[in-house]
DNA sequence: CGGATCGAC
DNA sequence: CTATGTCGATCCG
């Protein structure tokens, strides 16, 4: 939103330099310096309630830094260690996922309620003008902007930087409609775009471009009604040299059977009658210019103008849609090298989800770029809680979501209000009436009933408290919310007494929201549970028959008492859908490993670049030499064998061997882990997983990743087995190894649920074939064949890429990174959380979140004993 | 579950 | 004089 683009544009003090965004001064016309900008924010803040309240804050963002110092001095270099070469495990496997397939779009409005204002009025076109109040601007133009007039700034301070700012009152309604329109043109390209806001929306125009690829030009020709925005529409990217590829310039197609000028418009003689020509234009069928055409017509619609971001992900795609701003687009191509080097020098602060807290924390570990994060990855997971470094990692990757999807159903509503000091307990208890009043209209209007009220009061030091409680019965009425919040109230004021409360503000929410369906609902979870979403690779409908409760346990095994907890209720209320995070979590389920750790030691530390892939190493490589050579790596990939697939009724995975002598069978339990070799047929990335719980259906999981889309596919010919009792390395001769994979994965789920699936595993005689050099090893010593090994990884003669690291399992294999106490509060965004969630394979099932919890909440009369 | 806090718009 | 309002998410206890 460009409302509130300049992240944090307010404070220029001392105290808050970090905060400060740029000035675009740049015409250098009448716009205040930056410094000249400080001074005066400084002066009228300098001695407020407020400021004190910044500092303050500010200070327990210091302590929080000085914690995490402290906790980054206890570090051994052996944990360092350890965490780094998890990191690149996970690296890999998100490299292997990484989709650059879809082409998402984000578009932004140029200061939207701004130049709705100025379209309107247009003595506020040449005057630097605000959208807002004397306490508050929603928005500002560009011109007011050189004085470091902001959004999120109050009136009354931007008067003080600009004397002759005209500050216009915000009119919602008009935005409402002006947006619709907007929305009216997106939807012709994506009718399932996503709106984040009256200005702002993601679309996934993937499909329509494969339509306009074969549409007529007449589809994609367009009147052009208002000359004037027209004519300024020109090549942008020019100044910046970077876009060569990127924006193509508005296309002015020649026509072939009507003249063009020389700016390219041609004219029709559609209107000859009326002997008046009408200009069109032409838009071709790149993405680039399927955008130009959709701000163009939204421009033509509404005298507005919009920029846009067009990448291979939403993340991408939103910090693009900045890059051009007014009036721009930009794009990053769906090449994993482009995105790199798009990455590369990105500030952190610019990543949706990086806000000013977090900035200064990783910038105190010396994290400024996406490239510091991405090379601090793994000081980062020691650091920070798993939430948090996981969405660092994926935005050091340049990973993000590719599923444009709307959000579901809203978990809160709430209502609050700033005033003027109010210490009178009546009319403290008035107000918090009518707040509750105007809720319960809200919540009417969407027929909600929630269990818990949460009421905010900010005082007059701008301190803020909120006091919640969970009730019985859902409420909904003014009476029965206000019956609620006026307890807690009540013991608030108690609580300072005699004091009075000085409160500046109060809220009142309502969450912990009961479905309407409440009865419908079971059925209706599992009727979508059983029907994939169209996209089907990641829905959480695909689960394995696999016990949940193993796999959760499995999961969660170190968990805080309060995530066990969680995951306990979790199960209980809703099984199949709560895994979410099994995918993310396999890398760090699978090995903890002494040789690997021996090997990965010195790599990837301090500019030591090692390639993650196939652990070579190069001296002469800079970052960029070894992403090239990693690209080549990640393509460079041997055929993968044939997939033998036979008809079985059924519903288990079986991975089978005929041992030559004939009977003896060899089970999973015979082997501690196995190490299976994916091939992604699409960007021809190869994979090695492991899998340590060979006895808790792992081939389900195995056949999950298969199921993951088309792209995937085993290869079958490299799986390695892992002696549990001799921690040799056996190789599965390709010939003896039969996968026999029933794929019907949208059968009912209610008995598979509850059985195992049946795994065995028969074997030729055990054989040490070198994973590495895959030469067959006659020592039947176990040690000199680890020693075999040991040599070969570290020559590095891996020329192959289909590498197989066979690893010994240690007895433990979950080196979570839990910390005893995490810094951040890893705040990822909306954004980010969705991104998140869609990344995996297994997302929750949108339609299975309320859980039915009958359990008892503490009452009223429980909660102010 | 409750409270504080972050982040976005 | 005068520093928002609303929502979702996370973390910690």
């Amino acid at each position: 939103m460009d409302q509130i683009e300049d992240k944090d544009a307010t404070f220029g003090n001392e105290a808050f330099q970090y905060r400060m965004g740029l000035n675009d001064n740049k015409a250098g016309m009448e716009g205040l310096d930056k410094e000249k900008i400080n001074k005066i924010i400084m002066d009228v803040t300098k001695g407020s309630r407020f400021y004190d309240n910044e500092l303050k804050k500010d200070q327990q963002v210091n302590q929080r830094i000085e914690k995490m110092m402290q906790q980054k001095a206890r570090l051994t270099s052996q944990q360092i260690k350890k965490a780094q070469a998890q990191m690149d495990r996970l690296v890999l496997e998100l490299e292997k996922r990484r989709d650059l397939n879809r082409v998402i779009v984000h578009i932004d409005m140029d200061a939207f309620y701004a130049a709705v204002e100025m379209r309107d009025n247009p003595e506020l076109k040449d005057k630097p003008m605000a959208v807002g109040s004397m306490s508050m601007l929603s928005t500002s133009n560009y011109l007011a902007r050189r004085f470091g007039v902001r959004a999120a700034m109050p009136g009354f301070i931007a008067k003080k930087l600009c004397p002759n700012l005209t500050i216009v009152p915000t009119n919602f309604d008009k935005y409402r409609a002006v947006s619709s329109e907007i929305r009216e043109i997106l939807a012709d390209y994506d009718p399932n775009f996503l709106p984040l806001s009256l200005d702002e929306a993601y679309l996934d125009i993937t499909d329509h471009l494969e339509e306009r690829l074969s549409w007529p030009e007449e589809k994609r020709r367009h009147v052009i009604t208002d000359e004037n925005v027209t004519e300024e529409r020109t090549l942008e990217g020019a100044e910046t040299g970077e876009q060569v590829q990127c924006t193509s310039p508005v296309l002015f197609e020649d026509s072939p059977s009507f003249p063009a000028d020389q700016n390219g418009t041609v004219t029709t003689p559609d209107n000859a009658e009326r002997n008046q020509l009408v200009k069109t234009v032409v838009f071709g069928i790149s993405k680039e210019d399927a955008v130009e055409e959709m701000r163009f017509r939204i421009e033509q619609k509404t005298k507005l103008t919009a920029s846009a971001g067009i990448a291979p992900n939403m993340l991408l795609a939103k910090v693009c849609s900045d890059k051009n701003k007014p009036n721009g687009q930009y794009t990053v191509p769906p090449d994993r090298q482009a995105v790199m080097d798009f990455i590369k020098d990105l500030p952190i602060r610019k990543v949706p989800g990086i806000g000013k807290v977090t900035e200064k924390m990783l910038k105190a570990l010396g994290v400024v770029t996406c490239t510091d994060l991405y090379q601090q990855r793994a000081l980062l997971s020691l650091l920070f809680s798993e939430t948090a470094w996981q969405n660092f990692l994926h935005i050091a990757m340049g990973l993000g979501s590719t599923h444009v999807e709307k959000d579901g159903e809203r978990k809160s509503m709430s209502t609050e209000r700033t005033f003027s000091e109010i210490h009178v307990a009546e009319e403290q208890f008035d107000l918090c009436q009518q707040l509750c009043k105007d809720l319960a209209q809200d919540l009417g209007k969407e027929r909600l009933k929630g269990k818990t009220v949460t009421l905010k009061l900010k005082n007059v030091n701008f301190e803020v408290k909120t006091r919640a409680c969970t009730v019985n019965s859902a409420v909904s009425t003014e009476e029965e919310i206000f019956s609620v919040a006026k307890e807690i109230l009540k013991a608030e004021i108690d609580s300072v007494a005699p004091e009075p409360l000085r409160l500046r503000l109060m809220g009142v929410r309502v969450s912990g929201f009961l479905s309407e369906d409440d009865k419908g609902y079971h059925q209706k979870s599992i009727t979508s549970f059983l029907c994939p979403s169209k996209s089907s690779s990641s829905t959480s409908g695909e689960r394995p028959a696999k016990s949940n409760q193993e796999i959760a346990a499995s999961l969660l095994p170190r968990e805080s008492f309060f995530n066990q907890k969680r995951a306990a209720r979790e199960i209980q209320e809703h099984s199949p859908c709560k895994l979410n995070n099994r995918e993310e979590k396999m890398p760090f389920v699978s090995s903890e490993d002494k040789r690997k750790e021996a090997t990965l030691e010195d790599m990837d530390m301090n500019e030591d670049l090692t390639c993650p892939i196939c652990f070579m190493k190069e001296s002469s490589w800079d970052l960029e030499g070894l992403n090239k050579h990693i690209d080549l790596c990640l393509s460079k990939t041997p055929v993968s064998s044939v997939i033998k697939k036979l008809d079985k009724d059924e519903n288990s995975t079986f991975l089978r061997g005929k041992h030559n002598d004939g009977d003896d069978d060899y089970s999973l339990e015979d082997f501690q882990s196995v190490d299976v070799h994916t091939k992604n047929l699409v960007n021809k990335i190869v994979d090695t997983r492991t899998y340590c719980d060979l006895d808790k259906g792992v081939f389900n999981e195995i056949r999950a990743l298969e199921e993951l889309g088309e792209e995937v596919q085993m290869d079958y010919n490299h799986c390695a087995l892992t002696d549990t009792n001799t921690k040799g390395y056996h190789q599965m001769p390709s010939e003896n190894i039969l996968f026999e994979c029933e794929s019907n994965f949208k059968e009912p789920v209610n008995e598979k649920l509850s059985s195992q699936p049946s795994t065995s595993v028969l074997l030729e005689s055990p054989v040490f074939i070198c994973p590495i050099c895959n030469s067959k090893q006659d020592s039947t010593d176990l040690a000199a064949f680890n020693r075999h090994v040991d040599v070969c990884l570290n020559r590095g003669i891996l020329e192959e890429m289909s590498v197989e690291i066979i690893d010994v399992k240690k007895e433990s294999p979950l080196t979570n990174h839990k910390q005893t106490d995490h810094i951040g509060k890893g705040n990822r965004s909306n954004n980010a959380t969705k991104q998140m969630k869609r990344s995996g394979v297994s997302s929750q099932n949108p339609v299975s979140k309320k859980p039915k919890s009958n359990c008892p909440t503490k009452t009223i009369d429980r909660f102010f004993k």
